[in-house]
DNA sequence: GTCAACCATTTGTGTGACGAATGAACTCGT
DNA sequence: ACGAGTTCATTCGTCACACAAATGGTTGAC
């Protein structure tokens, strides 16, 4: 267990944007911190549109009330993470999403927090489908003990918190996040990391829907004994059928709640 | 086809070196270049050690010449790639691996150019036959003519040039590149084009082996008329046997030159 | 009409100053 | 001798200003 990525997942979970901001290496609440997210955030929603130009850095310096050094510290970031170019006399455009780092943390948060469209959130889900088979299977093949325990007591957790949708689902993630760590491969766990927070963002997909967490319960159990039975292969079928099912409950939900309406059926 | 990602894999593989920085959204020659590369370096390298502060800014100043704001600057961008962390009187201290954004683009180079180790060319490659074999499927499964179109096309100059290995191994990554963009999962997309750099980047696994790619090319084959026959399962399963065996040629390739070996058998 | 020279604007870079945070050393009382 | 509070020195944080470099647009010569 790491500081930085693995138990955040359970820990973002619950509350995101009340969290003040204990994962990221600057403060939300200095100067810098705040210019980077008010301008990151203006760039992912549009208000500065794709090929424009963003203010002069002396127009943000009126306008934003910092100095021209915050101002450009900042710009800097986004331009690190691809939304932005930078050049004399042009001024600093927007770049086409193309060009935007979608798996930097703050960028993927941005555009998943802010009304995500159906495909962004399909595209998210794709992602899980694609990668947590194949952790499954690292899982299974892994000689870590300590790890496929603690993936055992996550399943337990969630046995037993099955009538409170809040706690099952931290356990939930819990038990994908003891997976993954298990695999032992670092960029599947940071990939992990990166799609549990976009989906915690991303707050259409909070369903509390106890019925459905009692139905994938089995799921979760098949999967954890594939995996403490060394059946690899098995072990990444079952875990595909179980998120491609999650993927599909998903979509149901996208549909029968047209849009912009968050929290239904709480 | 955008500008940022898809064509990129193709044209940065050949000479990651040399190519002096198309795809980035600041100059490399610059003085802010220079400095986010040389620091980041440094610190990827573990030249800055896990846990210890860097030079204090005015040392940065006088060793590296330039100018204080160009530091911070520099500075910020890595703290905002998870590299370090600044925090007054204390000093900007590097922080641990799990810290590090490993799925930004130049984390990721920095990581894969300089000596990767067993393991680390090991999870690039677990990445890669997690979401492959999903952005198969996909592909199989889209309405995209044109995009089947170009895999096809891709394939059949697999087939021409397979007497070429230089040319060969770019219309390879060009022919799974095609087939993620047919998939129209961004997110996968952007995973492509990262583990298709890291791989350029890591010259340890650039091997010339014409009688290899023959045996490689009939697998391409079947995937390709997986595609095209819209058999997603099919498609998917195939794809997978594709990578793992990619996967197992490289295991055996380390395996045989032992280490800080490049280029071998050109 | 074409092309070159010029100009205005915007980012790039360097420098100095002061503020804020904080670890370390020091003082003082018990 | 030990602990608590204070002071101090160091380092990053922020701002302001000045000038350089790049470049799109304008102007003017022919």
């Amino acid at each position: 267990m790491n500081a930085c990525v693995a138990p955040r997942a359970v820990a973002t979970l619950l509350d995101v944007t009340t969290t003040p901001a204990p994962d990221r290496n600057y403060r939300r609440d200095g100067v810098h911190g705040r210019l980077v997210h008010e301008l990151g955030r203006r760039v992912i929603d549009g208000r500065y549109p794709i090929g424009d130009a963003l203010p002069t850095e002396t127009a943000l310096v009126d306008q934003l009330g910092s100095g021209r050094s915050a101002i450009r510290e900042a710009v800097k970031v986004l331009t690190a993470k691809g939304l932005v170019k930078a050049r004399t006399k042009v001024g600093t455009v927007v770049q086409p999403e193309s060009c935007w780092h979608l798996l930097d943390p703050d960028v993927l948060a941005w555009r998943y927090q802010n009304d995500p469209s159906d495909k962004q959130l399909e595209d998210l889900g794709g992602v899980r489908v694609a990668f947590e088979p194949e952790a499954a299977r690292l899982a299974a093949g892994a000689t870590d003990r300590g790890g496929i325990a603690a993936i055992q007591r996550e399943y337990l957790l969630m046995e037993q918190t099955i009538d409170d949708p809040d706690e099952f689902i931290g356990h939930d993630l819990a038990f994908h996040a003891a997976i993954v760590h298990t695999g032992g491969n670092q960029l599947l766990e940071q990939l992990s990391a990166l799609m549990s927070a976009a989906f915690a963002a991303a707050r259409q997909v909070h369903t509390r829907n106890v019925r459905r967490n009692k139905r994938t319960l089995a799921g979760h159990r098949a999967v954890l004994d594939a995996i403490v039975g060394r059946r690899v292969d098995e072990a990444a079928e079952l875990m595909r059928v179980l998120v491609t099912g999650a993927q599909h409950d998903i979509r149901r939900d996208l549909r029968s709640r047209p849009r912009g309406d968050a929290h239904a059926r709480a």
